[in-house]
DNA sequence: GCAAATTAATGATTTATTCAAG
DNA sequence: CTTGAATAAATCATTAATTTGC
């Protein structure tokens, strides 16, 4: 897909050039494809040897660390429900109904406003109730990269270490994380 | 204060006899102690590398991992401002007064009633802006674990990168981090 | 066209909340 | 009930888009 030795070096050097001091993570085309593409297929919460593993594989389109991979589906995840979040408020606000929120004492609540645009904060708490969320994938066990995975082992032990190309990286990932954590929580 | 030889011993018998398996960190009365002292001296988030100095300082004591450092200041920090927040809530109700929070249509908060017990999550955004935070730390750069501290060097080059004793890791560590941040934010 | 000024996106951190072991 | 562990939400801060006046 997005995988020519050209687009490498130059991307090598892009970084390089624009980065030289070493601020914040700019992720290139490629990289952030790859992360889409992950996404779309399911992942929201690699753990430490995954992000490991997509670090790897992405470091050859750019500089990169692990904890950007982290922030980047922490992030992601995060404002998809965001936007989730303000889409219902609006189809919401369409049908200009009354909300009228159940306070430990309703005698109070009379008729309140219809939900304007300002207080989405309050908002969001009403809707974690009644909103059916698609996520699928619980808790995880994230476990820190500061030690060597020495609990991880309990799980998954078949990991291959590193892959080469990104069809394997892709695949590889996926496939490891798409049974949707057989053992719950 | 509580370093002999004796009890490192038993700690780490203890240690390795009520965790065979790996369940989650078990902190022993020395490492609770020195932690509790490094909080009261001010520390708050440490970074990547006084984690890794405190951590394995306080191996000596008992099986440690970096994560439990991180989190338990994490979690002490919170339920210390949780247990603030309480005391003020109780302070208030005692003076048994009408809270009425501005709206931004304020014809219709008609002397909300006084704050339950309940809904602390709405009192708690008040009291942030009304609340004079002690907390003196504010932002640091944590920083990862993942990848070595590189972009990190930038700041403090000077870090004793192990120290032997009990008193070197309080006096330098605290020492490291009681100049206040001077960079601020 | 083109910088300076604003605004929108988004990377990075901290705080709040929740789960669950013991 | 306490507290270690983990995730979600909120917040900060920097970079890219975009606008605006020239």
């Amino acid at each position: 897909m997005i995988s020519n030795k050209c687009n490498e070096i130059i991307n090598v050097w892009v970084q390089l050039e624009t980065h030289p001091g070493g601020t914040r993570w700019n992720p290139t085309q490629e990289q952030i494809g790859i992360l889409e593409m992950l996404y779309k297929g399911g992942m929201r919460t690699p753990n430490a040897q995954q992000i490991e593993h997509i670090t790897s594989q992405l470091g050859k389109y750019g500089k990169i660390e692990g904890k950007n991979v982290f922030y980047w589906f922490q992030n992601h995840k995060a404002r998809e429900r965001q936007k989730q979040k303000r889409n219902n408020l609006i189809s919401l606000s369409c049908q200009s109904s009354f909300t009228t929120t159940s306070v430990s004492n309703p005698s109070l609540t009379t008729k309140t406003r219809t939900s304007s645009s300002l207080d989405i904060r309050r908002a969001s708490m009403v809707e974690k109730e009644e909103l059916v969320e698609e996520n699928e994938y619980k808790r995880t066990c994230r476990s820190w990269g500061f030690e060597n995975l020495e609990i991880e082992n309990r799980r998954n032990k078949n990991s291959s270490t590193m892959a080469t190309t990104f069809n394997k990286i892709i695949d590889n990932v996926t496939l490891e994380l798409f049974p949707l954590h057989p053992e719950g929580r």
